[in-house]
DNA sequence: ACAGGTACTTGACCTGCGTCAAGGCGAACT
DNA sequence: AGTTCGCCTTGACGCAGGTCAAGTACCTGT
């Protein structure tokens, strides 16, 4: 394998490879000796903050996995404004979309986090799948799990209003970090694209949350929820 | 096989078992004698109209595949309201979600036109993924591919107007069909629904683009494009 | 063929949220 | 440390589209 990650430098990877693949999720039914030969085919690369990892037309014959680090996925709509689709973290992958039919996607990937990432080519991804049945199956899950979470999105965009799908997102990271209190992953910028109302709009709302007593905010996107209940019923 | 069918009579099916199995889709990559083999474990259904093939809190265990008809697949908000996701036709599959991780999920499917569907069992299904690659990345694709347009409905309701959407969904009907006069597969109810607005608004819209003369409305859910351009720069 | 219910249309009203604008604050680079 | 740029906040305003209501047309089942 050699070192040759676009203009990105070669990974100062905490333990070796196969550590590190055995811990992606997709790869997690292998056994010892498989995961040694997608180790080896694996390219870790640290990537810098701010690094766009593919852009609209183009296409990357690239397999993403992210070990450590957070993604953003988004896309431009027509008309110009910038609508985020999700926010990827450890575990997590990205390219599927060029690896399953390989045509002009419109969506940006960029690091907002330095991130540990493995590219796997196209091309080896495709031999795992057709000789690793547990591979594509696990791959159908997580993208069945995407599909219902975007489904999610919808509905809330289309039938809940500002407030309540604002209150929801709050609250649903409460819930996957177990904690009271909560740090966006994301700009507030871009928590309002992904929820689909205006930054003045979230501001305000949160504005109005603290007002009641329901929530706290911190300095650096941190905010404490002093009240989930009356959130959860907003 | 027993014709076990709930409460579905058997099917008067066009063309023999085998046949069937070879146009769908997902099955495409498979030769003849893997084709009988699944033909062999296929039952073959006629469910009429308005026949509703699971609710939200059941799971049923089944992978439906949708030789001719119409299905609807939909959900409940927690406002309450019913949110279309997507309108299904011949080829298309339901209930992978189950298949794939066996939680209730808050979906319904209701057939809109009487339909040929074919049912099988989840444990075969997960037998042939694993047995035939080919069969496990068509999924792939096909989850890909609703995963994109479910996204490209975020980014409509999230950014696009009322009219745009509405404009957009009728140009995009007309696309797929290669022709000019489109039939709404669904009711202006639905349609509206499923674009994000109230049926009043959708109701509206038409009638102004009517008056711009951009379209015209017949009977049955029959429209028009008469300025497919025009549309398409609302 | 009839009756009933649902889908659709149109009108009047009103409000949530987007838009425009201006000011403060923090973060990143030199 | 200073400067700059982009993020965030708050205010004022207007309108797209949601809501409520009433009437008409359709479709469906008997």
């Amino acid at each position: 394998m050699e070192p040759r990650h676009e203009h990105h430098h070669d990974a100062g990877v905490t333990g070796d490879l196969e550590t590190l693949v055995a811990r992606v999720p997709i790869f997690s039914g292998l056994d010892h000796e498989q995961i040694s030969e997608i180790a080896s085919r694996v390219k870790p690369t640290m990537v810098p903050r701010n690094e766009q990892l593919y852009g609209a037309g183009e296409i990357n014959p690239y397999l993403r996995i992210i070990h450590t680090g957070t993604v953003k996925v988004y896309r431009i709509t027509e008309s110009g404004h910038e609508q985020v689709i999700r926010v990827l973290g450890a575990g997590d992958f990205l390219g599927e979309k060029a690896l399953i039919s390989p045509s002009a996607s419109d969506h940006f990937a960029v690091t907002l986090t330095e991130s540990e990432i493995c590219s796997l080519n196209h091309d080896d991804i495709r031999e795992y799948l057709l000789r690793y049945p547990s591979v594509a199956f696990t791959m159908l899950e997580t993208l069945s799990a995407r599909l219902e979470s975007t489904e999610d999105q919808v509905s809330a965009i289309a039938g809940e209003d500002a407030g309540s799908r604002i209150a929801a997102y709050l609250v649903g990271l409460a819930d996957e970090s177990h904690r009271n209190s909560v740090a966006l992953p994301i700009t507030k910028k871009d928590v309002a694209s992904f929820l689909g109302v205006t930054p003045e709009t979230l501001s305000r709302k949160l504005a109005l949350f603290e007002d009641k007593g329901w929530i706290h905010q911190q300095r650096h996107r941190r905010i404490d929820l002093l009240d989930i209940e009356a959130l959860r019923l907003v």
